[in-house]
DNA sequence: ATTTATGCAAATCGTTTGCAAACCT
DNA sequence: AGGTTTGCAAACGATTTGCATAAAT
């Protein structure tokens, strides 16, 4: 069922020059098993693979826009699939205690209005929209319920 | 005319334990005088302060709820002052080229609807929010210039 | 006097890179 | 063979920290 998107990655990779290899798809596939964004660590854990070729291919499969790099709080970076590749537009719940980052997504009347702005933004300030970022930060229910102990 | 900042700076490093010092003055001082986020480098340069003072009063200014730290593309950590003390609620232009991060602002209206976003959000998922953040990336008027020449 | 802040230099730690062996095609 | 990818270990660089001195209360 996964095909779709193995073929889709492996045409990205193939306008930006690179191989789809066996490391990178297993990056892909561990990165489609997740929910969330992961951190360096958990794709290293994850993947099975060594620290270098994780780094090395996420940085490859980013460079090929299927991979997404994510900031939140912490000093971590964190890693997603590409929103374009997984049809899942999505924003990020950022937990300021533990660091961690959930998905949700937003009515598309909110997002159009984001849009509508972006566009608007762009005619006035010279800039170029690429895309945008919309995130509520706060405390997740886990610290929220430890705190309170 | 820049006394009331000052003065409610004073009150929430007190509020944290801390002293307003000369040093953490200055820095408030260069954050003011800034129209964007500063990255650490540019903060030690404009401050004159020792690059560990700064850093060190960058944190201690940050948990006293007195400076916010943002953070864009690249790998270096910015500041900008609370919005609450400068009463100026904003939003960020990310140019994935030069990482600069210049401040805009956006209708009311999308403000409201993304408050109220953020309080449904806080129901559903047990996630209490504090803040949003709503960015928009792309290329800014240098970085297209500079490329298309 | 005691506590806190400063600046220097060294340490820390997530991330990146050089290199030789393994892998494609 | 020719080029690329891998994994190890070492390097890198933004940020943090230990420690002795200086400032504040």
């Amino acid at each position: 069922m996964g095909e779709d998107l193995h073929r889709a990655v492996a045409d990205r990779l193939d306008l930006d020059g690179q191989r789809y290899t066996s490391g990178r798809r297993t990056l892909v596939e561990t990165l489609v098993g997740a929910t969330r964004p992961l951190t360096a660590a958990e794709v290293v854990t994850e993947s099975d693979l060594s620290q270098s070729s994780a780094y090395r291919n996420l940085s490859v499969l980013e460079g090929a826009g299927v991979v997404h790099r994510v900031s939140g709080t912490d000093e971590f970076a964190r890693f997603e699939l590409a929103e374009d590749l997984t049809d899942h537009h999505h924003h990020h719940l950022i937990c300021e205690s533990c660091g961690v980052v959930r998905d949700f997504t937003v009515p598309d009347a909110l997002e159009e209005s984001v849009d509508a702005l972006a566009s608007q933004v762009a005619r006035s300030a010279g800039f170029e929209v690429r895309d945008h970022r919309l995130d509520l930060f706060g405390h997740c229910a886990d610290c929220r319920s430890a705190t309170q102990v």
